[in-house]
DNA sequence: ATAATAGTCTACTGTTATTGTCAAGTATTG
DNA sequence: CAATACTTGACAATAACAGTAGACTATTAT
């Protein structure tokens, strides 16, 4: 229960590619697909949407690529997962579209959802790119 | 993002609905599909795997119905949902078929996935039934 | 200029999981 | 035995997910 799509996944993992790269200059699509075994089409459409939350910046033509857009200990992992797939919401009559619960007033369940959610939220909104960064180091000793 | 499907949430709220009548006998099917506004053939799949699980007893013929079959404070939602669902699975390369991601070893994400995960299931795990009653009382006060 | 590189955008498709529905059967009670 | 109520398995509609494809624009280097 409570998968999270591979968006969100491929993205957070993009996210930490372009964060090691993080001074070298810009990364490919093409390098960043390569290093992930996933296909070139379908991270372009993740990595479209980042850009368009600011998160990273896209430079066109030989030599360019991508490059976060704020330093990693700035880019929590809650940011790149909300960009991709909005807020959690974990029953439907939280988040945006607010239909499909009746009786939504005195529903105890559904404050229930919503705690849950917004602990998820908090936990995401905690752990940034740098803490993904030194936690791999930490890994590879 | 991070969706829990119908299912859960229907279970949650049939169990809540069977830990109020706890102790005024059993509650048919119809009657919980009734307060819920679900349709009785769909629930009926819901209760059998709650039944499966020995959360709660079924008595055939007239007069019969669903029971819980322990305290409601014995009963977490957690426990309630990973019988519907299975254990939280975040990622594919967690969760019972591990298959899905390459490179495992040494993969920072996953084991922000895992971390994640069991923050979830710990809060799941301490919200029982008559947490639920009690939240309800309050509610309607 | 122009060729090569690299990102942008949109539409489309196949697959899978979810969300139910239906019908025939079994057990229990009065 | 008749009415009630749970049991089981097969099936269908829908929606979400995951991925593919192609035509286009911008930039760099020669
Ligand atoms: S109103 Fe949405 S879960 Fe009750
Ligand atoms: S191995 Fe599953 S997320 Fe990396």
């Amino acid at each position: 229960m409570l998968r999270l799509s591979t968006k969100g996944q491929y993205g957070v993992r993009a996210m930490f590619e372009l964060a090691k790269n993080y001074e070298k200059g810009p990364l490919t699509i093409k390098e960043i697909a390569a290093r992930q075994g996933v296909s070139i089409s379908y991270l372009e459409q993740l990595l479209n949407k980042l850009r368009k939350s600011k998160l990273i910046k896209s430079q066109k033509g030989p030599g360019g690529g991508y490059v976060i857009n704020k330093k990693p200990e700035e880019i929590s992992v809650g940011l790149i997962l909300s960009s991709l797939e909005g807020p959690v919401a974990i029953a439907q009559c939280l988040g945006p579209s607010a239909k499909g619960c009746k009786r939504v007033e005195g529903c105890v369940t559904r404050l229930l959802w919503k705690s849950l959610g917004e602990k998820i939220e908090d936990f995401l909104d905690t752990i940034n790119l740098n803490d993904l960064l030194k936690e791999e180091t930490k890994l590879l000793r």
